[in-house]
DNA sequence: GAAATGGGTTACCTGAAAGTAAACTTCTTT
DNA sequence: AAAGAAGTTTACTTTCAGGTAACCCATTTC
């Protein structure tokens, strides 16, 4: 019995990096958006905490899930993108959107 | 804003049902074996607890993803299969396994 | 009749995720 | 100079998914 297995499952990994409470929420947005500054987001999300979406972007962002861009203008304006990488994630999404609303 | 919004999300209501610590795993095994009884199961995922195995198929099969088979044999024989609505989720759970394998 | 089997239950514990609330910073507007 | 905006941080609390360990039940085999 290899235990390595459990490390080595695609799925398992995908699904670490994809969940959390709001990220999939998030995701849905940055899939129609393109790109989206933190407040414009938060707007968007009215139940979180601006706290709670911050950490879970950063933790989007650890993971090579979104990007931070951040312009120094004033007052200080930072926005958010998909990271590349996730872009290939797309159809795969669409898929579990639509699984998703019928039901 | 409409709030409902939230409860809309086709991604997130997917994600909440597929997500749990070992429900990918889980996945994978039944989308390769297509029926497998629950001591076959737990052998191949050594590291969680029956109690814990047990609690993730249950939520499963609330939400529709496994079917429960009972044979009333002796020893009891219990088997979980893919419900039949999930098995539509087979491309998308492949797009996530080779996505997630590769990083 | 003792032990093993397969599926499941019970009771209890712990850590991490998420929530609440407030404050800080740097600049702009009034 | 006061107030507000955008992004972030700090400190503290609550919640609950998952973990551990032991036990139960019906039958079979040794």
């Amino acid at each position: 019995m290899n235990y390595t297995e459990f490390e080595q499952c695609g799925l398992k990994r995908s699904m670490e990096v994809l969940s959390g409470k709001w990220k999939p929420l998030i995701l849905h947005h940055l899939f129609h958006e393109k790109e989206i500054r933190f407040i414009e987001l938060w707007r968007k999300m009215p139940r979180v905490s601006k706290k709670v979406l911050l950490e879970q972007l950063q933790q989007m962002q650890e993971h090579r899930i979104v990007e931070r861009i951040e312009r120094n203008d004033f007052p200080p304006q930072v926005a958010y993108r998909l990271h590349p990488d996730t872009k290939s994630l797309g159809p795969a999404l669409q898929m579990l959107e639509a699984w998703g609303k019928s039901r």
